[in-house]
DNA sequence: TCTGGGGTCCTAGGACCC
DNA sequence: TCTGGGGTCCTAGGACCC
């Protein structure tokens, strides 16, 4: 058994908890720059505003219907997850941290009523942190996530949903639309539909060489896992990335090679910081920049450039100014950039690494340490305290309505008295 | 005026080996 | 006339996720 726990409405259910007036209120929360619409209240979906629509294209329904803005604050919904987790934690010794807001739980082996534990562990969720969780419990992890999304649509259920009895299972996916599923996207659900493939029990009904025909395997372990044979691994242990990326659309363009640098020179520091913070080192990076592809009348472009390092590296300066090189190579005059990052690449962990034959490996033993010491002050004392001098102060990004950082910042702590 | 950020996995095809 | 058989590794692009 498997057990799927996932935050209602998470960015708006975190502002939320610090106002609580806003509950039953029509709510979103923005992405980066008051770009789009990340999160939305039950009432804002109601309202029709849909999941990445752009904010100035809302902007008319947010004020005829008094919708409460927030722009994201990540440093909240990061620690409000962390709260979230612990509380699942306690409930299974195996639990997989999917995303800020969903964990899978391992219940193999419990012998407990799992309705019961369900919806249990949504109550405690909710007591404990103050977000509403789902709770879903099936045979497998598909099957979990399907038993979570029911949670939400019926309030009778108290957040915890546990479906087992294949004739519960039948008539459950015989009202679950296909595109619902995880795993099945825009594309292979417009394919199923063009087929009258159009709830999940259908897509079930195929034969595993029809669905393995078109879709590949990702299709056949969704086909799988909806008829109750666990076909997706469940991952205990957290792996380092693979890649790491740092990127921002800028609030205005960028027109000058100088200025481009300094942006980028911060997306590369803060990739070089992610690449310590797990252990590990790239051997190649990808800087590239981008013009606004929404204006069409302007000259575009997407400059980019891939570098590769002799020796692998998780070295701020040996990053930052292999970035800033590829920026002054690949810069377009005339150009007017409006998104930039750097990728980490060929990531591999810092305890195997191979000395160079060529570079002076005392040099690298000083610069790790001088890296380590950053670090250090600047845990201590806040990001970006001590910082390479090419890197801008910050990224300029619109902010208007930012909540306050309530539990991270001792300035910010709601007072209660 | 204005349009997010960060990931994973799979597959097909090319280049190469004996 | 007729052109083998069996591999590996890498990469780009596609599809998917939140």
């Amino acid at each position: 058994m498997f057990a799927l726990a996932d935050c209602n409405n998470f960015f708006v259910s975190c502002e939320r908890v610090f106002r609580p007036e806003l509950n039953g209120k029509p709510v979103i929360v923005l992405s980066n720059n008051d770009g789009c619409t990340v999160a939305r209240s039950n009432e804002a979906k109601a309202l029709g505003i849909k999941m990445g629509d752009p904010y100035f294209k809302i902007r008319n329904l947010i004020e005829r219907y008094g919708v409460t803005v927030f722009s994201g604050n990540m440093a909240l919904y990061g620690d409000m997850s962390q709260r979230v987790k612990s509380v699942l934690r306690e409930a299974s010794p195996s639990t997989e941290s999917y995303s800020i807001d969903e964990s899978f739980l391992d219940l193999n082996g419990m012998d407990i009523d799992f309705d019961r534990f369900a919806k249990e562990l949504s109550e405690r969720c909710f007591r404990w942190t103050g977000i509403p969780v789902s709770v879903g419990v099936s045979s497998t992890k598909t099957l979990a996530k399907i038993a979570s999304k029911l949670c939400k649509s019926y309030k009778g259920l108290k957040g915890g949903c546990f479906m087992d009895r294949p004739g519960d299972i039948e008539k459950v996916l015989r009202k679950f639309p296909v595109e619902d599923v995880w795993g099945i996207g825009r594309r292979t659900s417009a394919k199923l539909h063009s087929m009258f493939i159009k709830t999940a029990w259908d897509f079930s009904r195929l034969t595993e060489a029809q669905v393995d025909a078109m879709f590949g395997l990702p299709g056949v372990r969704t086909w799988k896992e909806l008829r109750g044979i666990p076909s997706i691994e469940f991952e205990d242990i957290v792996q380092s990335k693979q890649t790491i990326t740092n990127s921002r659309s800028f609030s205005k363009e960028i027109c000058t090679p100088q200025e481009l640098s300094e942006q980028v020179a911060v997306f590369a520091t803060m990739t070089a910081e992610k690449l310590r913070q797990q252990h590990s080192l790239c051997s190649q990076i990808a800087v590239y920049a981008m013009t606004n592809r929404f204006k069409e009348n302007e000259m575009q472009a997407y400059s980019s450039d891939v570098v590769s390092f002799m020796t692998p590296t998780s070295s701020t300066g040996a990053i930052v100014s292999a970035s800033v090189k590829a920026v002054k190579d690949f810069f377009v005059p005339g150009c007017a950039y409006k998104k930039a990052g750097v990728t980490a690449l060929k990531i591999s962990p810092e305890h195997d690494v191979t000395g160079s034959l060529f570079e002076d490996n005392l040099l690298a033993e000083k610069d790790r340490r001088l890296m380590s010491a950053i670090d250090s002050i600047n845990a201590a004392y806040g990001r970006g305290t001590l910082r390479l001098s090419v890197c801008s102060d910050s990224i300029k990004s619109t902010r208007e309505h930012q909540s306050p950082h309530y539990s991270t910042r001792l300035s910010d702590f709601p007072k209660v008295k």
